[in-house]
DNA sequence: GTGACTCAAAAATCCACAACAGGCA
DNA sequence: CTTGCCTGTTGTGGATTTTTGAGTC
């Protein structure tokens, strides 16, 4: 991919659309994604300006350029002069944004061209603006769906960075790589919740005032049941409330990082080659996994809380499972944004720090059953049993729930 | 450092049957 | 289009079995 937009090949490419693959223009995007009611649903968001391949996660205030997660590692890793560069994530969006409202989405982050800059700056300024305005003030910066012509257009907190890469969190920024459409557990988050460091109040809270549930495509049971992978690498999604471990930008610890890093490293040897960064937080926990589990299963009797991925539907699985890197963990070997160097090679001794934070948290992982049909529960309860198992209406029984008692 | 072994914990399995979903007349 | 019937699938909990992971030698 270069600098041409993929779908008309003339004007230089803005846009990522991570469901379709594609570098497009701001012309071209609004002209693909206004087709029909699934094309705008996919997440996009501005492309690298540096590889010019790969969706950019974070703008760069000091050099003021959009970098996707492996240019921002080598341009801000923690050895690079870069690396107290101040950042800033990059929103996603979907629906059909005008340019005015693309320029609000952005406005916080870069600055857009003005209309003379380019030809396609032009057409996006020539876009008609049929929608009704926005109060922009409404949700500009903040997480959440926003009607805009054509949809609903989703972004994300733009949160300032400084530091390296490494300080981010993959699985953060992999949520808004991936433009993850989350359902939230019904029951409230556990109390590991990620908090806001200038409010002091809980991100979730936002978080569930602005998710908008309906618009999940997929809702899993749970979040183990798509894939073992994914799944099992999203531990650290839910246990930390689901969200805020995708979404909490801010809160970044330098040793969920360094976690990750370190079972990146570590699975890469065999099994893993070629993750996106977007998905490492799955990647990384299913490396983990994958490393004592080769056979990925599927655990269709744990947990209860809901999950969605959008980029796992038909409608964005393409891209979206691209960039999930899912099935790249199995069959690709080193991350391309692991470049060889000495700032990837983490310091022994977080490394294994971080793995052991990494099992400590495997092990005190619960999984929340819940009752999708009350009735069978009810009726399952008072179900005579030997053994455990269910028997024929009238046949012996050592179990009786009713009576509490055996039969021998 | 490595393999064999033990033990505990977690996960999978099994059962019957009402509820449910979908197709068809 | 609605209704009723039929057929196949799903989900439910406790006990048991199997698998996994950690620790020790």
């Amino acid at each position: 991919m270069g600098y041409a937009c993929d779908f008309c090949g003339e004007q230089r490419s803005m846009v990522y659309c991570r469901s379709d693959a594609a570098c497009l223009c701001l012309s071209c995007d609004r002209n693909v994604h206004s087709a029909n009611a699934l094309s705008k649903r996919h997440s996009r968001t501005l492309l690298c300006e540096r590889c010019n391949s790969q969706p950019a996660t974070v703008r760069c205030a000091e050099e003021k350029i959009s970098l996707c997660h492996n240019c921002d590692w080598i341009g801000h890793g923690a050895s690079t002069s870069g690396s107290s560069h101040k950042r800033q994530t990059v929103n996603c969006y979907s629906g059909c944004p005008s340019a005015a409202e693309l320029s609000s989405i952005w406005s916080s982050v870069l600055e857009l061209p003005s209309a003379d800059d380019t030809t396609c700056e032009k057409e996006m300024g020539l876009m008609s603006i049929t929608e009704n305005s926005l109060k922009k003030t409404s949700w500009v910066g903040s997480e959440s769906d926003m009607p805009l012509g054509g949809g609903m257009v989703k972004i994300q907190k733009t949160n300032f960075l400084v530091g390296s890469s490494s300080s981010l969190p993959e699985h953060k920024s992999t949520s808004q790589s991936l433009g993850l459409q989350i359902t939230l557990p019904m029951n409230p988050p556990s109390s590991k919740v990620c908090y806001h460091p200038a409010k002091g109040s809980p991100l979730l809270d936002n978080l569930y005032e602005d998710f908008n549930i309906d618009e999940v495509d997929l809702t899993l049971e749970n979040y183990e049941e798509l894939f073992g992978i994914i799944l099992n690498s999203s531990e650290d999604f839910l246990e930390n409330g689901g969200i805020n471990s995708l979404f909490a930008t801010k809160e970044t610890s330098a040793a969920d990082s360094n976690c990750q890093g370190a079972v990146l490293a570590e699975g890469s040897s065999a099994q893993i080659v070629n993750p996106q960064p977007a998905c490492s937080a799955a990647s990384a926990d299913s490396m983990m996994s994958s490393k004592t589990d080769p056979i990925l299963r599927f655990t269709p009797r744990q947990a209860h809380s809901n999950l969605s991925f959008s980029g796992l539907t038909g409608e964005n699985n393409t891209g979206d499972y691209q960039d999930c890197g899912a099935s790249s963990i199995i069959l690709m070997g080193e991350p391309p944004w692991c470049t060889p160097g000495p700032e990837n090679s983490l310091p022994s001794a977080s490394r294994s720090d971080a793995v052991m934070r990494y099992k400590e948290k495997k092990k005190t992982r619960k999984f929340e059953k819940t009752v999708r049909y009350a009735s069978r529960k009810a009726r399952a309860d008072i179900r005579k049993r030997v053994k455990g198992r269910f028997v024929k209406a009238g046949d012996a029984y050592d179990y009786d729930p009713l009576s509490q008692t055996w039969s021998y």
